[in-house]
DNA sequence: CACCTAAATGGACACTCTGTCCACTAAGCT
DNA sequence: AGCTTAGTGGACAGAGTGTCCATTTAGGTG
Protein backbone atom coordinates (compact mmCIF):
# COMPACT_ATOMS: atom_id res chain seq x y z
CA UNK A 1 0.00 0.00 0.00
CA UNK A 2 2.52 2.18 0.68
CA UNK A 3 5.66 1.18 -0.76
CA UNK A 4 3.29 2.37 -3.94
CA UNK A 5 4.73 -1.57 -5.98
CA UNK A 6 7.93 -1.30 -4.59
CA UNK A 7 10.40 -2.29 -7.11
CA UNK A 8 12.65 -4.56 -4.40
CA UNK A 9 11.12 -7.68 -3.29
CA UNK A 10 14.07 -8.32 -2.37
CA UNK A 11 14.67 -6.93 1.44
CA UNK A 12 18.72 -7.73 2.62
CA UNK A 13 18.63 -9.18 6.11
CA UNK A 14 15.30 -10.69 6.14
CA UNK A 15 14.02 -14.20 7.12
CA UNK A 16 15.49 -17.07 8.99
CA UNK A 17 18.99 -17.83 10.01
CA UNK A 18 20.66 -20.22 11.98
CA UNK A 19 20.33 -20.58 15.52
CA UNK A 20 23.00 -21.28 16.79
CA UNK A 21 24.82 -18.36 14.90
CA UNK A 22 21.64 -16.05 16.28
CA UNK A 23 22.22 -16.93 20.22
CA UNK A 24 26.01 -16.30 19.55
CA UNK A 25 25.85 -12.62 18.18
CA UNK A 26 22.98 -12.32 20.94
CA UNK A 27 25.62 -13.05 23.61
CA UNK A 28 28.41 -11.09 22.06
CA UNK A 29 26.39 -7.96 21.97
CA UNK A 30 24.95 -8.18 25.02
CA UNK A 31 28.45 -8.77 27.19
CA UNK A 32 30.04 -5.93 24.99
CA UNK A 33 27.26 -3.87 26.25
CA UNK A 34 27.23 -5.70 29.86
CA UNK A 35 31.43 -4.75 29.82
CA UNK A 36 31.09 -1.26 28.40
CA UNK A 37 28.22 0.60 29.80
CA UNK A 38 27.37 -1.87 32.87
CA UNK A 39 24.30 -3.93 33.41
CA UNK A 40 21.65 -1.23 32.75
CA UNK A 41 22.64 -1.02 29.30
CA UNK A 42 21.98 -4.92 28.78
CA UNK A 43 18.42 -4.21 27.62
CA UNK A 44 16.57 -6.60 24.87
CA UNK A 45 16.15 -3.02 22.47
CA UNK A 46 19.76 -2.56 22.78
CA UNK A 47 20.96 -5.75 22.21
CA UNK A 48 18.82 -6.24 19.63
CA UNK A 49 19.90 -3.46 17.69
CA UNK A 50 23.71 -3.51 18.47
CA UNK A 51 23.19 -7.48 17.20
CA UNK A 52 21.61 -8.70 14.12
CA UNK A 53 18.96 -10.61 15.93
CA UNK A 54 15.27 -9.14 16.07
CA UNK A 55 13.30 -8.58 19.58
CA UNK A 56 11.02 -11.33 19.07
CA UNK A 57 13.38 -14.21 19.01
CA UNK A 58 15.48 -12.56 22.13
CA UNK A 59 11.93 -12.44 24.23
CA UNK A 60 11.82 -15.84 22.77
CA UNK A 61 14.96 -17.59 24.27
CA UNK A 62 15.46 -15.54 27.33
CA UNK A 63 13.66 -14.59 30.42
CA UNK A 64 14.75 -10.97 30.98
CA UNK A 65 17.89 -8.91 30.10
CA UNK A 66 19.35 -9.45 33.20
CA UNK A 67 19.44 -12.81 32.71
CA UNK A 68 20.82 -12.52 29.44
CA UNK A 69 23.72 -10.36 30.64
CA UNK A 70 24.88 -13.09 33.07
CA UNK A 71 24.29 -15.90 30.77
CA UNK A 72 26.19 -13.45 28.55
CA UNK A 73 29.16 -12.75 30.91
CA UNK A 74 29.37 -16.64 32.25
CA UNK A 75 30.06 -17.90 28.76
CA UNK A 76 32.80 -15.54 28.76
CA UNK A 77 34.49 -15.75 31.86
CA UNK A 78 36.55 -18.54 32.45
CA UNK A 79 35.46 -21.48 34.47
CA UNK A 80 38.47 -21.74 36.99
CA UNK A 81 36.51 -24.07 38.75
CA UNK A 82 39.59 -25.31 41.05
CA UNK A 83 40.80 -25.50 44.88
CA UNK A 84 43.99 -27.37 45.23
CA UNK A 85 44.16 -29.71 48.40
CA UNK A 86 47.71 -29.23 49.52
CA UNK A 87 46.77 -30.39 53.09
CA UNK A 88 47.43 -27.49 54.42
CA UNK A 89 44.13 -25.38 55.19
CA UNK A 90 45.45 -21.70 56.29
CA UNK A 91 47.48 -21.74 53.17
CA UNK A 92 44.81 -23.14 50.85
CA UNK A 93 42.22 -20.95 51.54
CA UNK A 94 44.58 -18.19 51.76
CA UNK A 95 45.52 -18.49 48.43
CA UNK A 96 42.02 -19.01 47.04
CA UNK A 97 40.27 -16.08 49.06
CA UNK A 98 43.35 -13.81 47.51
CA UNK A 99 42.61 -14.82 44.61
CA UNK A 100 38.81 -14.01 44.80
CA UNK A 101 39.93 -10.77 46.44
CA UNK A 102 41.99 -9.67 43.47
CA UNK A 103 39.38 -10.72 40.99
CA UNK A 104 36.79 -8.67 42.66
CA UNK A 105 38.92 -6.16 42.71
CA UNK A 106 41.16 -5.67 39.31
CA UNK A 107 39.46 -4.66 35.98
CA UNK A 108 36.20 -3.57 37.59
CA UNK A 109 35.67 -7.33 37.28
CA UNK A 110 34.01 -6.92 40.84
CA UNK A 111 31.07 -4.34 39.42
CA UNK A 112 29.55 -7.17 37.02
CA UNK A 113 29.63 -9.65 39.82
CA UNK A 114 27.86 -7.24 42.10
CA UNK A 115 25.36 -5.75 39.23
CA UNK A 116 24.46 -9.48 38.53
CA UNK A 117 23.84 -10.09 42.29
CA UNK A 118 21.73 -6.49 42.94
CA UNK A 119 19.91 -6.99 39.98
CA UNK A 120 19.37 -10.48 41.41
CA UNK A 121 17.17 -9.08 44.07
CA UNK A 122 14.35 -8.26 41.70
CA UNK A 123 15.00 -10.64 38.90
CA UNK A 124 14.15 -14.08 40.11
CA UNK A 125 15.52 -15.17 36.51
CA UNK A 126 18.63 -13.74 36.58
CA UNK A 127 19.30 -14.93 40.53
CA UNK A 128 18.43 -18.51 39.36
CA UNK A 129 21.06 -17.91 36.61
CA UNK A 130 23.70 -16.22 39.05
CA UNK A 131 23.25 -19.34 41.83
CA UNK A 132 23.63 -22.12 39.10
CA UNK A 133 26.25 -20.99 37.08
CA UNK A 134 28.36 -18.96 39.69
CA UNK A 135 27.34 -18.76 43.47
CA UNK A 136 26.28 -22.25 43.78
CA UNK A 137 29.44 -24.29 41.93
CA UNK A 138 31.84 -22.30 44.18
CA UNK A 139 30.36 -22.41 47.00
CA UNK A 140 30.48 -26.23 46.63
CA UNK A 141 33.59 -27.06 46.04
CA UNK A 142 34.74 -24.72 48.84
CA UNK A 143 32.14 -26.51 51.07
CA UNK A 144 33.69 -29.70 49.91
CA UNK A 145 37.08 -28.96 50.80
CA UNK A 146 36.12 -28.01 54.74
CA UNK A 147 34.92 -30.74 54.91
CA UNK A 148 37.89 -32.80 53.60
CA UNK A 149 39.64 -30.59 56.34
CA UNK A 150 37.59 -31.46 58.94
CA UNK A 151 37.55 -35.40 58.24
CA UNK A 152 41.48 -34.89 58.35
CA UNK A 153 41.29 -33.85 61.92
CA UNK A 154 42.43 -30.01 61.04
CA UNK A 155 39.02 -28.54 61.67
CA UNK A 156 36.28 -28.77 64.59
CA UNK A 157 34.10 -31.37 64.73
CA UNK A 158 30.89 -29.24 65.36
CA UNK A 159 32.20 -26.88 62.66
CA UNK A 160 29.59 -26.03 59.64
CA UNK A 161 31.53 -26.06 56.34
CA UNK A 162 28.79 -23.83 54.71
CA UNK A 163 28.97 -21.11 57.67
CA UNK A 164 32.91 -21.50 57.49
CA UNK A 165 31.73 -20.42 53.48
CA UNK A 166 29.87 -17.36 54.53
CA UNK A 167 32.37 -16.01 57.02
CA UNK A 168 34.95 -16.60 54.28
CA UNK A 169 33.69 -15.00 50.98
CA UNK A 170 30.68 -13.95 52.17
CA UNK A 171 32.36 -11.62 54.15
CA UNK A 172 33.94 -10.62 50.96
CA UNK A 173 30.71 -10.24 48.79
CA UNK A 174 29.82 -7.99 51.65
CA UNK A 175 32.56 -5.40 51.25
CA UNK A 176 31.80 -5.47 47.80
CA UNK A 177 28.14 -4.91 48.03
CA UNK A 178 27.99 -2.56 50.79
CA UNK A 179 31.50 -0.52 50.55
CA UNK A 180 31.66 0.99 54.14
CA UNK A 181 35.03 -0.56 54.30
CA UNK A 182 37.81 -1.37 51.32
CA UNK A 183 38.64 -4.66 50.44
CA UNK A 184 41.96 -5.57 50.19
CA UNK A 185 44.09 -8.96 50.47
CA UNK A 186 45.11 -8.37 53.61
CA UNK A 187 42.00 -7.72 54.84
CA UNK A 188 41.53 -11.39 53.05
CA UNK A 189 44.51 -12.86 54.71
CA UNK A 190 42.88 -11.74 58.58
CA UNK A 191 39.35 -13.32 57.53
CA UNK A 192 40.98 -16.62 57.30
CA UNK A 193 43.43 -16.21 60.33
CA UNK A 194 40.53 -15.40 62.34
CA UNK A 195 37.66 -17.65 61.00
CA UNK A 196 40.46 -20.50 62.11
CA UNK A 197 41.52 -19.10 64.99
CA UNK A 198 39.17 -17.19 66.39
CA UNK A 199 38.97 -13.28 68.37
CA UNK A 200 38.41 -14.67 71.74
CA UNK A 201 41.42 -14.21 74.33
CA UNK A 202 43.05 -16.84 75.54
CA UNK A 203 41.55 -17.47 79.12
CA UNK A 204 37.99 -15.73 77.97
CA UNK A 205 38.60 -17.96 75.31
CA UNK A 206 37.83 -21.03 77.59
CA UNK A 207 35.18 -19.55 79.81
CA UNK A 208 33.02 -19.16 76.42
CA UNK A 209 33.58 -22.24 75.23
CA UNK A 210 32.29 -24.31 78.42
CA UNK A 211 29.40 -22.29 78.08
CA UNK A 212 29.02 -21.44 74.12
CA UNK A 213 29.40 -23.19 71.88
CA UNK A 214 25.93 -25.33 72.24
CA UNK B 1 -7.84 27.81 22.91
CA UNK B 2 -9.26 24.03 23.73
CA UNK B 3 -11.54 25.01 26.93
CA UNK B 4 -13.48 27.10 24.38
CA UNK B 5 -13.40 30.14 27.40
CA UNK B 6 -14.13 27.68 30.20
CA UNK B 7 -16.54 28.80 32.84
CA UNK B 8 -14.13 27.16 35.23
CA UNK B 9 -10.97 29.76 36.57
CA UNK B 10 -10.71 27.73 39.25
CA UNK B 11 -9.65 24.21 38.81
CA UNK B 12 -9.27 22.50 41.62
CA UNK B 13 -5.88 21.85 43.44
CA UNK B 14 -3.41 23.70 41.59
CA UNK B 15 -1.05 26.37 42.88
CA UNK B 16 1.45 26.00 45.82
CA UNK B 17 1.45 23.85 48.86
CA UNK B 18 3.46 23.94 51.87
CA UNK B 19 6.49 21.91 51.82
CA UNK B 20 6.28 20.37 54.79
CA UNK B 21 2.96 18.60 53.78
CA UNK B 22 4.06 17.58 50.11
CA UNK B 23 7.16 16.09 51.39
CA UNK B 24 5.01 14.00 54.08
CA UNK B 25 2.85 12.85 51.69
CA UNK B 26 5.31 11.73 48.56
CA UNK B 27 7.23 10.22 51.38
CA UNK B 28 4.13 8.15 52.30
CA UNK B 29 2.97 6.60 49.23
CA UNK B 30 6.33 5.74 48.34
CA UNK B 31 6.36 4.04 51.66
CA UNK B 32 3.31 2.26 50.71
CA UNK B 33 3.95 1.76 46.88
CA UNK B 34 7.36 0.16 48.36
CA UNK B 35 5.88 -2.00 51.10
CA UNK B 36 2.78 -3.48 48.62
CA UNK B 37 4.34 -3.42 45.70
CA UNK B 38 8.04 -3.78 46.31
CA UNK B 39 10.90 -1.63 45.13
CA UNK B 40 9.65 -1.84 41.18
CA UNK B 41 6.62 -0.34 41.95
CA UNK B 42 8.32 2.94 43.11
CA UNK B 43 9.15 5.32 39.85
CA UNK B 44 8.11 9.11 40.22
CA UNK B 45 5.49 8.69 37.78
CA UNK B 46 3.66 6.01 40.67
CA UNK B 47 4.49 8.30 43.42
CA UNK B 48 3.63 11.41 41.60
CA UNK B 49 -0.09 9.96 40.76
CA UNK B 50 -0.31 8.38 44.53
CA UNK B 51 0.68 11.38 46.29
CA UNK B 52 -1.11 14.58 45.37
CA UNK B 53 2.54 16.10 44.19
CA UNK B 54 3.47 16.94 40.83
CA UNK B 55 6.17 15.03 39.34
CA UNK B 56 8.31 17.77 38.87
CA UNK B 57 8.20 18.50 42.24
CA UNK B 58 9.58 14.91 43.37
CA UNK B 59 12.03 15.20 40.55
CA UNK B 60 13.53 18.33 42.17
CA UNK B 61 13.95 16.67 45.43
CA UNK B 62 15.03 13.14 45.12
CA UNK B 63 17.47 12.44 43.14
CA UNK B 64 16.38 8.96 41.95
CA UNK B 65 12.89 6.13 42.54
CA UNK B 66 15.49 4.36 44.60
CA UNK B 67 16.46 7.00 47.21
CA UNK B 68 13.34 8.15 47.46
CA UNK B 69 11.89 4.63 48.38
CA UNK B 70 15.04 4.42 50.98
CA UNK B 71 14.86 7.91 52.84
CA UNK B 72 10.58 6.70 52.73
CA UNK B 73 11.91 2.88 54.27
CA UNK B 74 14.32 4.56 56.89
CA UNK B 75 11.77 7.44 58.07
CA UNK B 76 9.25 4.75 59.41
CA UNK B 77 11.65 2.25 60.83
CA UNK B 78 12.64 2.11 64.23
CA UNK B 79 16.05 3.61 64.11
CA UNK B 80 16.31 1.14 67.31
CA UNK B 81 19.90 1.97 67.39
CA UNK B 82 21.36 0.40 70.62
CA UNK B 83 24.00 -2.40 70.98
CA UNK B 84 23.72 -3.54 75.16
CA UNK B 85 26.87 -4.27 76.54
CA UNK B 86 26.77 -6.32 79.83
CA UNK B 87 30.58 -7.19 79.61
CA UNK B 88 29.46 -10.51 78.17
CA UNK B 89 30.67 -10.53 74.88
CA UNK B 90 29.67 -14.00 73.53
CA UNK B 91 25.54 -12.98 74.67
CA UNK B 92 25.83 -9.46 74.08
CA UNK B 93 26.66 -10.13 70.24
CA UNK B 94 24.32 -13.46 70.48
CA UNK B 95 21.80 -11.72 71.19
CA UNK B 96 22.44 -8.58 68.61
CA UNK B 97 22.86 -11.18 65.90
CA UNK B 98 19.92 -13.66 66.73
CA UNK B 99 17.55 -10.22 66.66
CA UNK B 100 18.90 -9.01 63.57
CA UNK B 101 17.97 -12.73 61.75
CA UNK B 102 14.62 -12.46 63.15
CA UNK B 103 14.31 -8.88 61.48
CA UNK B 104 15.64 -10.07 58.18
CA UNK B 105 13.57 -13.09 58.21
CA UNK B 106 10.29 -12.07 59.51
CA UNK B 107 7.36 -10.21 58.32
CA UNK B 108 9.12 -9.74 54.75
CA UNK B 109 11.68 -7.39 56.33
CA UNK B 110 14.39 -8.21 54.74
CA UNK B 111 13.24 -8.59 51.19
CA UNK B 112 13.07 -4.90 51.40
CA UNK B 113 16.65 -4.13 52.60
CA UNK B 114 17.44 -6.95 50.32
CA UNK B 115 16.09 -4.52 47.05
CA UNK B 116 17.72 -1.63 48.45
CA UNK B 117 21.34 -3.06 48.61
CA UNK B 118 20.46 -4.37 45.35
CA UNK B 119 19.44 -1.39 43.16
CA UNK B 120 22.34 0.08 44.83
CA UNK B 121 25.10 -1.43 42.63
CA UNK B 122 23.32 0.59 39.99
CA UNK B 123 22.24 4.02 41.64
CA UNK B 124 24.76 5.75 43.67
CA UNK B 125 22.73 8.37 44.90
CA UNK B 126 20.59 5.30 46.58
CA UNK B 127 23.79 3.55 48.06
CA UNK B 128 24.96 6.95 49.89
CA UNK B 129 21.24 6.86 51.42
CA UNK B 130 21.64 3.23 52.39
CA UNK B 131 24.87 3.28 54.00
CA UNK B 132 24.61 6.75 55.52
CA UNK B 133 21.45 5.82 56.84
CA UNK B 134 21.17 2.07 57.66
CA UNK B 135 24.61 -0.07 57.39
CA UNK B 136 27.19 2.60 58.55
CA UNK B 137 25.25 3.62 61.37
CA UNK B 138 24.92 0.16 62.90
CA UNK B 139 28.22 -0.88 61.83
CA UNK B 140 30.24 1.25 63.72
CA UNK B 141 27.84 0.74 66.60
CA UNK B 142 29.29 -3.16 66.78
CA UNK B 143 32.58 -1.47 65.94
CA UNK B 144 32.60 0.31 68.54
CA UNK B 145 31.54 -2.58 71.09
CA UNK B 146 34.49 -4.68 69.88
CA UNK B 147 36.58 -2.29 70.36
CA UNK B 148 35.51 -1.68 74.25
CA UNK B 149 36.05 -5.91 74.43
CA UNK B 150 39.11 -6.46 73.18
CA UNK B 151 40.34 -3.47 75.77
CA UNK B 152 38.82 -5.82 78.00
CA UNK B 153 40.91 -8.26 77.32
CA UNK B 154 38.53 -10.66 76.00
CA UNK B 155 39.27 -10.43 72.08
CA UNK B 156 43.18 -10.79 70.77
CA UNK B 157 44.81 -7.71 70.51
CA UNK B 158 45.33 -7.98 66.94
CA UNK B 159 41.68 -8.58 65.88
CA UNK B 160 40.41 -6.02 63.68
CA UNK B 161 37.02 -5.24 65.24
CA UNK B 162 35.43 -4.47 61.35
CA UNK B 163 36.60 -7.95 60.16
CA UNK B 164 34.68 -9.13 63.14
CA UNK B 165 31.41 -7.49 61.80
CA UNK B 166 31.70 -8.45 58.23
CA UNK B 167 32.22 -12.26 59.20
CA UNK B 168 28.97 -11.93 61.95
CA UNK B 169 26.89 -9.75 59.89
CA UNK B 170 27.83 -9.83 56.56
CA UNK B 171 27.64 -13.31 56.36
CA UNK B 172 23.57 -12.71 57.21
CA UNK B 173 23.78 -9.98 54.91
CA UNK B 174 25.17 -13.08 52.14
CA UNK B 175 22.76 -15.39 52.91
CA UNK B 176 19.93 -12.35 52.27
CA UNK B 177 21.66 -11.60 49.37
CA UNK B 178 22.91 -14.99 47.74
CA UNK B 179 19.94 -17.19 49.08
CA UNK B 180 22.14 -20.33 48.40
CA UNK B 181 21.99 -21.17 52.18
CA UNK B 182 18.92 -20.48 54.47
CA UNK B 183 19.36 -17.68 57.28
CA UNK B 184 18.18 -19.02 60.89
CA UNK B 185 18.71 -18.40 64.61
CA UNK B 186 20.79 -21.07 64.70
CA UNK B 187 23.05 -20.00 61.86
CA UNK B 188 23.29 -16.88 63.72
CA UNK B 189 24.34 -18.91 67.12
CA UNK B 190 26.38 -20.79 64.45
CA UNK B 191 28.41 -17.67 63.59
CA UNK B 192 29.40 -16.11 66.84
CA UNK B 193 30.49 -19.13 68.38
CA UNK B 194 33.30 -19.54 65.41
CA UNK B 195 33.41 -15.82 64.90
CA UNK B 196 35.00 -15.89 68.70
CA UNK B 197 36.41 -19.44 68.87
CA UNK B 198 37.59 -20.41 65.23
CA UNK B 199 37.18 -23.40 63.48
CA UNK B 200 40.65 -24.85 63.51
CA UNK B 201 41.01 -28.16 66.01
CA UNK B 202 43.20 -28.39 69.23
CA UNK B 203 46.32 -29.20 67.69
CA UNK B 204 45.97 -27.71 64.53
CA UNK B 205 44.97 -24.52 66.01
CA UNK B 206 48.63 -24.73 67.73
CA UNK B 207 50.51 -25.35 64.14
CA UNK B 208 48.88 -22.47 62.54
CA UNK B 209 48.94 -19.66 65.42
CA UNK B 210 52.70 -19.34 64.89
CA UNK B 211 52.89 -19.07 61.16
CA UNK B 212 49.28 -17.73 60.19
CA UNK B 213 48.14 -14.87 62.11
CA UNK B 214 50.58 -12.92 61.01
C1' DC C 1 -3.02 44.40 54.95
C1' DA C 2 -1.82 44.29 50.20
C1' DC C 3 1.94 42.86 47.64
C1' DC C 4 5.50 40.04 45.62
C1' DT C 5 8.39 36.39 44.94
C1' DA C 6 9.47 31.74 45.45
C1' DA C 7 7.58 27.36 44.78
C1' DA C 8 4.12 23.67 43.77
C1' DT C 9 0.67 22.66 40.26
C1' DG C 10 -1.45 20.06 35.93
C1' DG C 11 -0.28 19.12 31.51
C1' DA C 12 2.46 18.18 27.55
C1' DC C 13 6.47 16.55 25.33
C1' DA C 14 10.27 13.46 23.26
C1' DC C 15 12.58 9.51 24.33
C1' DT C 16 13.47 4.72 25.80
C1' DC C 17 12.25 0.07 27.10
C1' DT C 18 8.85 -3.67 27.61
C1' DG C 19 6.06 -7.06 25.70
C1' DT C 20 3.30 -8.63 21.97
C1' DC C 21 1.64 -8.71 17.56
C1' DC C 22 1.99 -9.55 12.23
C1' DA C 23 3.12 -11.10 7.45
C1' DC C 24 7.34 -12.42 5.28
C1' DT C 25 11.21 -15.40 4.22
C1' DA C 26 14.82 -18.61 4.59
C1' DA C 27 17.01 -22.91 7.15
C1' DG C 28 17.20 -27.54 7.51
C1' DC C 29 14.82 -31.82 7.85
C1' DT C 30 11.96 -35.49 5.21
C1' DA D 1 12.12 -30.72 -4.23
C1' DG D 2 8.80 -29.78 -0.62
C1' DC D 3 7.36 -28.48 3.85
C1' DT D 4 7.56 -27.17 8.45
C1' DT D 5 9.92 -24.60 11.71
C1' DA D 6 11.85 -20.46 13.17
C1' DG D 7 14.19 -15.92 12.63
C1' DT D 8 13.14 -11.42 10.20
C1' DG D 9 11.73 -6.26 10.14
C1' DG D 10 8.20 -3.50 11.55
C1' DA D 11 4.43 -1.78 14.12
C1' DC D 12 2.01 -1.17 18.29
C1' DA D 13 0.22 0.07 23.15
C1' DG D 14 1.73 0.85 27.67
C1' DA D 15 4.77 2.67 31.17
C1' DG D 16 8.69 5.35 33.03
C1' DT D 17 12.20 9.08 32.53
C1' DG D 18 13.48 13.63 32.32
C1' DT D 19 12.31 18.22 31.00
C1' DC D 20 9.55 21.73 29.57
C1' DC D 21 5.66 25.13 30.15
C1' DA D 22 2.10 28.75 31.95
C1' DT D 23 -0.77 28.84 36.02
C1' DT D 24 -1.69 29.47 40.82
C1' DT D 25 -0.90 29.99 45.50
C1' DA D 26 1.96 30.08 50.25
C1' DG D 27 4.54 32.68 53.08
C1' DG D 28 7.53 36.43 53.88
C1' DT D 29 8.12 41.73 52.98
C1' DG D 30 6.93 46.64 52.99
Amino acid sequence: MMDEQSSAPVRAGRGRRSAAIVRAEVLEAAATLLYEEGLGAVTFDRVAAKSRASKTTIYKWWPSPGALAAEAHFARSEPELQFPDTGDVYADVQTQLRSFVRLLTQHGGGRVIAELIGASQTDSDLAAEVSAKYTLPRRLLAIDYFERARERGQLDAHVDPTLLVDQLWGACYNRLLVPDAPLTEAYADALVANALLGAARTGYREQISTVGAN
